[in-house]
RNA sequence: GGGCGCAUAGCUCAGUGGGAGAGCACCUGCCUUACAAGCAGGGGGUCGCAGGUUCAAAUCCUGCUGUGCCCA
């Protein structure tokens, strides 16, 4: 074994032989009882990023745990097809061989899209293996396989059935580079500097004018309305009367509406139901119609009469120029609002009428919100429980159909004769009414609407399979809060709606990692940190360990340090199993036979901290099960139990060679099987040179080890108690050899003094390792109230003091300087216990053990004072200076 | 405009009513046969500001400032 622990090696061929073996696969028929996550399927034109970093991190935690607990775990892996982004991918190759899509045809098209996804759409998939991933890879779905469409097409139809989905006319929001609907989740909001224009409306039949504000000038031709909010007190004479439009001359009448802003711009309102939102809803109040003056491709209809075929920009200043020259118009502000953008492109989003299939998603909602309220799905942490809840009391109709060709395609079918529409899981011969032909829908289906049906329709559903029995519903899903809308909320809702289960009982909310500035990582300012680089650096069990130590419930800068300390940890887990296995006697049997206090401690500890650790993942608190174990490994295992063991493991009596091995043995075994959550590989690699395992009495795999249960046997606080002395006193001895100077190699010379008969005998039980760790030999015990005479440094810790023999070691300006440090501290720790005590608030509210806490503590402070005084005027001469003079 | 977070050591973060912690960085000394990705010892914080509740506040309440995100 190498003195370094070095990744690459290992991790490749750890990850082939798990896959070799169908570790990770899932079998309906074991008798275990299920734990299943299904994956947030990423979409198929992705690649690894920080945040599937940290979220499949936790998902592989979670799996290979309870793989451990004995559970039959899977862990359903795929993706997703991704409609426009795949679709742009494969037009972009299109582009670069000077075609359109248009130019080869929908059949063609789809064949290409398919061909790029066999060579393009799992790399996302192989690099959760080099993150370590448990994965069910032999059983991957995809959003978009046969079975998969059946499902879709099956909901489709069935909603549409209730009455759920619908077909309407509808102002929805265009993306006029994809050429499609997006759904309002798809819109998203990014402040701009732009300008408030002013532009004043004649009033018919009057000399008077209505001045209005507007973003949005090149609208005014769709215009169908003035408004005017009714308490409005300057306009009130206007409602009813009409607004000439300028340019067009289209008379429209003057409303009044609770909607309009008094304070925006004027307080005078243009209404464009065409082209606004608001003004839709408006619009629809008001019963105004609607004209649409931008068209699907984004330029001028003819509705917009001399400007038609410009582009809306274009428009904007053709009009504005218009204005000017007619005389309406006033002026122009700076102003900052909120643009719509298209998710996936950046277009500015243009809100269009539209003929659309939606889903209402109003009574869906009822079930999924009570499946929240009442606890059946909770929300780790539980405040984003509320911001679902919110969304859903709130929630408005789906624009479900995407203008593309590449997705689910709607199973509708327009009659060519009679323009009947027939909605059919199967194509049907000919229209149900007039018997004439029949054309399908050319949209498809937005992509998160078959992403809704993941957690059942990956495991077969429609079919009852087995696999469905077993697995459904999942145990939990873990996600980024970006998705609680577009993906958890309409997961719930589906799943309730076709299975009549909520899909998963926890969802586990993961942090933000944010970039060094504090905000999210964004690839257009370069502040992205690849996780891919990471793995290459680091390794992959530094990555997770750096990951899970950053996954609490705040969002987190990204720190490399992080997993720097995962490196560093990994590497220190690799030594302290060099120790044991080159150390070990050959003939050791792995087994515990607890020789001194040592032993004892450690096993009462290990199993301490398994217990601890089981009741972290309970709360999903991963940076704390990460933390815990980083301690307990690094700070008692290592520092301690490690080396007060080698002075056994390197002794001459092969009886206690073979005692403390059998001991170090086990050890090892059980502090992999608590590592191997977060590290599997590196745990792994040391799990295989086992000589239990190449025995061949264990699991030949770790990921099926189980994780330790109870050991009441092994509870010792006793034990726990007795190495608290000893590492206090080893610790102050080596603290105290420090302030004093004295010689790495002296060897010095500590007598124990029994404040409690008995306290002592841990460290007569250790004394060779504490010859070792001190650098001072055991040199008697007695009773209090016979302490030796002469020059000592104490250290007192519970029950014991040791007196360090300081007979011609040291001069005595140190010796003042280290008992004036010592009193300084003792005297300010007693300060601060005492006005405690002096207050009698405190001594009647406060509970009776914090009380006596505060008590002991002032007692022990002072007697380190009384100590330290004494042995100043004994040393030193004189009193030792107040407090005060010490200061300065 | 509405809502949700965050502010603790130089940096990144734990700590949610009873004496301020970790990793990194820093200082001193060590290549001590598991580990220099390490070992031993050490310094460093009016816990954003101002009020309030309490015997006791980093922790609970109110306001303010700064900062990030979500929704409209």
């Amino acid at each position: 074994m190498a003195a370094r622990y070095a990744p690459h090696e290992v991790e490749e061929r750890l990850m082939r032989r798990w896959l070799d073996r169908s570790s990770f696969h899932a079998s309906a028929d074991d008798p275990r009882p299920p734990y299943v996550i299904a994956i947030p399927p990423p979409n198929i034109t992705g690649s690894l990023h920080m945040g599937h970093a940290l979220n499949d991190t936790i998902q592989d935690i979670l799996i290979r745990y309870h793989h451990l607990r004995g559970f039959n775990t899977l862990w359903v892996v795929g993706t997703d097809h991704a409609g426009i982004a795949t679709q742009n991918k494969v037009e972009g190759q299109l582009a670069a061989e000077g075609l359109r899509k248009e130019d080869i045809g929908r059949e063609a098209f789809e064949k290409r899209v398919w061909e790029w996804r066999r060579r393009y759409g799992s790399t996302i998939i192989h690099q959760l293996k080099s993150l370590g991933c448990a994965c069910d890879y032999e059983s991957e779905r995809f959003t978009m396989d046969e079975a998969y469409q059946k499902a879709v097409v099956r909901v489709f139809v069935e909603l549409y059935e209730k009455g759920h989905i619908y077909r309407d006319v509808y102002l929805v929001n265009w993306c006029v580079r994809c050429g499609s609907a997006i759904s309002d989740l798809e819109v998203e909001h990014e402040d701009r500097a732009s300008k408030l224009y002013y532009v004043r409306y004649p009033v018919a039949g009057s000399a008077e004018t209505l001045t209005v504000a507007t973003t949005r000038p090149e609208t005014i031709l769709g215009d169908t309305a003035v408004a005017v909010n009714p308490k409005d007190l300057r306009y009130g004479r206007f409602v009813g009367k009409t607004a000439v439009v300028p340019m067009v001359g289209r008379e429209v009448p003057i409303i009044a509406d609770e909607h309009v802003d008094i304070g925006f711009g004027t307080g005078a309102l243009k209404i464009t139901p065409g082209h606004d939102p608001d003004d839709w809803e408006i619009g629809l109040r008001h019963g105004l119609p609607s004209v649409s003056v931008i068209g699907p491709d984004g330029l001028m209809t003819e509705e917009a009469g001399d400007f038609a075929g410009l582009t809306a920009a274009e428009a904007r200043e053709a009009v504005i120029e218009r204005l000017e020259r007619d005389g309406l118009f006033v002026k122009a502000e700076d102003y900052n609002h909120a643009v719509g953008t298209c998710y996936r492109c950046g277009t500015t989003i243009e809100p269009l009428l539209s003929l659309q299939w939606f889903m209402d998603m109003k009574r869906l909602a009822g079930p999924a919100i009570k499946a929240v309220e009442d606890g059946r799905v909770r929300f780790v942490p539980a405040r984003w429980g509320e911001v679902y809840l919110d969304w859903m009391r709130g929630i408005r109709p789906w624009c479900i159909s995407r203008q593309l060709w590449w997705g689910h395609r709607i199973p509708a079918y327009f009659c060519e004769s009679c323009d009947h529409v027939m909605v059919a899981a199967s194509p049907p011969p000919e229209c149900e009414k007039c018997g004439g032909p029949l054309r399908q829908e050319e949209d498809v289906l937005d992509t998160w609407f078959s992403s809704a049906l993941w957690p059942f329709a990956s495991l077969g559903w429609p079919e009852q399979t087995r696999e469905l029995e077993t697995f459904y519903p999942t145990t939990v899903l873990s996600t980024a809060r970006d998705i609680i809308y577009l993906w958890v909320a309409r997961m719930i809702m589906m799943g309730l709606e076709f299975t009549g289960k909520a899909p998963f009982a926890d969802v586990i909310i993961h942090p933000t990692v944010l970039a060094a500035d504090g905000r999210r990582m964004s690839k257009s300012l370069g502040t992205g940190v690849d996780p891919l680089e990471l793995i290459a650096d680091y390794g992959a069990d530094a990555t997770r360990f750096g990951l899970a130590y950053m996954s609490s419930v705040q969002d987190v800068r990204f720190s490399a340090e992080r997993i720097e300390m995962g490196r560093n940890f990994a590497n220190k887990i690799w030594n302290a199993s060099r120790l044991v296995l080159q150390g070990a006697h050959p003939q050791a049997e792995p087994q515990v036979e607890p020789a001194t206090p040592a032993d004892r401690w450690i096993f009462s500890r290990l199993t301490a901290v398994a217990e601890e650790v089981a009741g972290l993942y309970e709360g999903y608190e991963f940076d704390d099960v990460a933390r815990v174990l980083y301690r307990f490994v690094w700070n008692e295992v290592c520092d301690w139990y490690l080396e007060v063991a080698k002075s056994r493991l390197y002794s001459e009596d092969e009886a206690e060679r073979l005692q403390v091995s059998g001991n170090l043995l086990v050890l090892l075994e059980q502090v992999m099987i608590l590592l191997h959550p977060i590290m599997p590989f590196v745990t792994e690699e040391i799990y295989g040179h086992l000589p239990q395992v190449g025995a061949g009495r264990r699991p030949a795999s770790l990921f099926d080890a189980t994780y330790p249960g109870p050991r009441p046997e092994w509870v010792d606080p006793e034990a726990e108690a007795a190495m608290e002395v000893f590492i206090a006193v080893v610790g102050g001895l080596r603290s105290t050899r420090e302030e004093l100077g004295l010689a790495r190699d002296l060897i010095g010379r500590v007598r124990l003094v029994e404040l409690q008969p008995g306290a002592a005998s841990p460290l007569v039980a250790l004394q060779r390792p504490f010859r070792q760790l001190s650098g001072c030999d055991l040199a008697g015990v007695v009773p209090e109230g016979t302490e030796p005479a002469g020059r000592f440094a104490s250290v007192v810790s519970a029950g014991v003091k040791a007196l360090l023999d300081l007979e011609g070691l040291v001069d005595v300006g140190r010796e003042r300087d280290r008992l004036v440090g010592k009193a300084r501290k003792a005297e300010a720790e007693a300060a601060k216990a005492r006005a405690k005590l002096d207050n009698p608030g405190f001594l009647a509210k406060a509970p009776e053990a914090v009380v006596a806490e505060e008590r002991s503590r002032l007692a022990a402070a002072e007697a380190v004072l009384d100590e330290v005084r004494l042995q100043y005027r004994e040393r030193i001469g004189g009193e030792l200076p107040s407090v005060e003079r010490m200061r300065s």
